[in-house]
DNA sequence: CTGAAACATGAATCACCTGTCAGGTTTTGG
DNA sequence: CCAAAACCTGACAGGTGATTCATGTTTCAG
């Protein structure tokens, strides 16, 4: 079903500024309709159609379907990646730094709605790209979580424990508010969160 | 695309014992079939294929591929919040009980390996399906943590945002050791989660 | 034992999809 | 301006898939 992801071949720009017009529609076009249909149920021709494009256009730009939607994945991928590590640049300290993290992880995800169907269909595509998508972020995240808590910026404790739980945090976070309401987290909500992650919510 | 999920009809139950077996052996290989393939992927011929049967065998049992995969959603969504709310029945203190619901859940996870691409199947089909899976355990839940706030179990909080935060914690848990290493959550994981939603992670 | 109800079949229908290709049109470098 | 390169097209070949249906076979109450 699914071939290994080392098969992606970078997509060669195309020269003239009508080639990249038409590769822009194309891109547009198929992250909404892979966001909208799920992988299999897109189509090529429905893609194409929205891009305004004739079918045959399609592989001018791409080897296939699904090498589109490999690099659809990857380009998300970066870009959480990207916004996320902006908006922690500044933080003060590492609590400081989550806040941060998850208001942008909502942020972005609020204003790429595809996000989420586009990365949760690839593992019917490519199981590797799935799970790079998360442990690429998760990586670095353990990284500095570590490093927060060597400094005593955090309590000892592991940092890649850490890291995957306030994913999964971010996560349903993102899917409550940012995908299923189109709004970004409440502030009220936030803060209960980094409540939590600050000081448990066991009695004293 | 996806219908409403009010249009869901229980499918009648067969009469003879003959009807049973099939039955059994169609729900066996359509959880199989659409757990590795996903929804659009799979294919009903795939499906009698594996169960032994004719393809017209399959619309004896269920109204559509659509139908079938309905009532395989809210199976498994049932099959969770029994599971869960059985390991929890036992607990002493609600941080007692969040153990145990957690590991419950990555227990039943583990058994039930296709949980997690057919529920995030489920949005290309039926939204609602999708967000009503969650929200149903949310809800449940949500109370739970808001009574045990009050009983003074917890330290006063959102029970909502806690449950939602905690069902994300549990999401990549399950996804990272029962879905993709296939075995429980190791010990010093969950000792390390519940020490985060026990006492947070602050620098004191 | 028997007739009605339940259950089973797989070929056929109709719809739709990916990737290709022969034959255009547009853009660009010189 | 002009030839070469880039870009574009949409019909088509070769498939797959969901659902129906006419025709059986099996089960079971009476």
């Amino acid at each position: 079903m699914s071939k290994q992801s080392d098969t992606v071949v970078p997509l060669k720009p195309p020269v003239t500024s009508r080639g990249r017009a038409t590769l822009g529609r194309l891109l547009a076009a198929a992250e909404a309709e892979f966001g909208q249909k799920g992988y299999h149920a897109a189509s090529v021709a429905g893609i194409t159609n929205e891009a305004g494009v004739g079918q045959g256009t399609w592989y001018l730009y791409f080897k296939s379907k699904e090498d589109a939607f490999r690099h659809l994945v990857m380009d998300i991928g970066a870009g959480v990646r990207r916004a996320m590590a902006a908006a922690v640049a500044s933080a003060s300290d590492q609590m400081d730094a989550e806040r941060r993290g998850l208001e942008a992880f909502v942020r972005f995800v609020h204003e790429h709605p595809h996000l989420y169907r586009i990365v949760q269909e690839s593992q019917f595509v490519d199981e590797a790209l799935f799970r790079g998508y998360y442990r690429n972020i998760a990586e670095g995240y353990a990284a500095a979580l570590n490093a927060a808590a060597k400094r005593g910026d955090l309590r000892p404790g592991d940092g890649e424990t850490r890291a995957w739980a306030i994913m999964g945090i971010g996560h349903f976070l993102g899917l409550r508010y940012a995908v299923w309401e189109g709004r970004k987290a409440p502030e009220a909500v936030v803060d209960e969160i980094m409540r939590l992650l600050a000081e448990g919510m066991a009695p004293k």
